[in-house]
DNA sequence: TTCTATAATAAATAAGCATTCACTTATAGT
DNA sequence: ACTATAAGTGAATGCTTATTTATTATAGAA
């Protein structure tokens, strides 16, 4: 019994990735996806149902990975300021680093019609509970998770846009928003 | 001289979008379009050059809207308090009454390969000059405004996305918003 | 080594796509 | 009422799409 190439799966994922930040979802068809990563267009057919199937299965994937990134970063012994300092600039980090996927996983969800048939995500679940924690210990504001996640994250993501490559800007964006939160979140 | 019909191309952009809002953008075919407006496929390009433009007229038609709308609301001798409430009340107001095109605009402007081509917008750039205002009347902080904006829209974004038709959790959100925004955008 | 299950593929298929074309229809100006 | 002009259309065009099929290559078990 043949086993299959786990390297292929790799490659169609990347492609798919690539793909989908260079020309939308619309210039991600199943050919060019298979001629990015090297295969036919039927072994994609091996390795997902179909499309619309693998388009999701990366989705999940990679959706969470941003929030178990962060949380890796975070120690429990952190003050209330450090925690803010390592939440803002390793979410930066993250987009810096991941772009591909970032945009990836930014482009699927704000489209209604494939997001809405995908699971919650565990990732953003682990991070509500993580602020329920910093409550809990008086360290942060008892705050609707739904804004305190949005004023963290959304707001670097769209430091993050504006001054694309403009390093000191984007610094001293990052600083004032630190400031800011400090203020803002902390009890 | 035959003159064209505008409320053909009315139909076809509202067509345009509702398709958009509920199949996405490969769920938008000319064909769907043409059949939703009630025109014939051919119709669509006496209106329009191409798909991609008509995509992209449709699209710098109404990404500003949304700030005028705001803008419109707001009065000169308003208190910072009220300024901020209505900001974020009438935000939240302008997603639900035009749910459609507040969703078209969203999914096109995060599809990097679509919104690449387009122009910056006027109305962001008048929110901006209206922060720039407010920081010279010693009414709001002197805080980018990128972050400014992102605070108060994205939040409202995130609070009317995740509570989707909760009507209590809803109100209790934006209240708690405005209260923190107060308190840390205004001097 | 042989057999078998399945990975892998190139080519075929059928549907859908954006766009064009040949043509009809409506209308504004004479 | 007539004519020129452009709106409007159904059908055709040629291409791309997701998916399937028939076939071959390969790896593990016997």
């Amino acid at each position: 019994m043949r086993k299959k190439n786990q390297e292929k799966k790799e490659n169609i994922k990347q492609a798919v990735i690539k793909l989908i930040l260079e020309a939308g979802f619309h210039g991600a068809s199943i050919a060019k996806i298979a001629r990015e990563a090297g295969v036919s267009p039927a072994t994609v057919y091996i390795y997902y149902a179909s499309k619309d199937d693998m388009l999701r299965e990366i989705y999940e994937e990679y959706a969470d990975q941003v929030y178990f990134y962060i949380l890796g970063k975070i120690d429990q012994n952190m003050s209330g300021r450090s925690l803010i300092d390592t939440l803002v600039r390793s979410y930066y980090r993250y987009i810096n680093e991941e772009e591909r996927v970032f945009h990836f996983v930014e482009q699927f969800s704000s489209c209604p019609s494939l997001s809405a048939n995908c699971r919650e995500t565990e990732g953003c679940f682990r991070i509500f509970q993580f602020f329920d924690d910093l409550k809990e210990k008086g360290i942060l504001k008892d705050i609707d998770n739904v804004i305190v996640h949005s004023i963290l994250f959304n707001t670097v993501k769209c430091i993050r846009l504006r001054y694309e490559g403009e390093q000191d800007k984007t610094q001293a964006a990052l600083e004032q928003l630190i400031e800011l939160l400090v203020e803002t979140l902390l009890l």
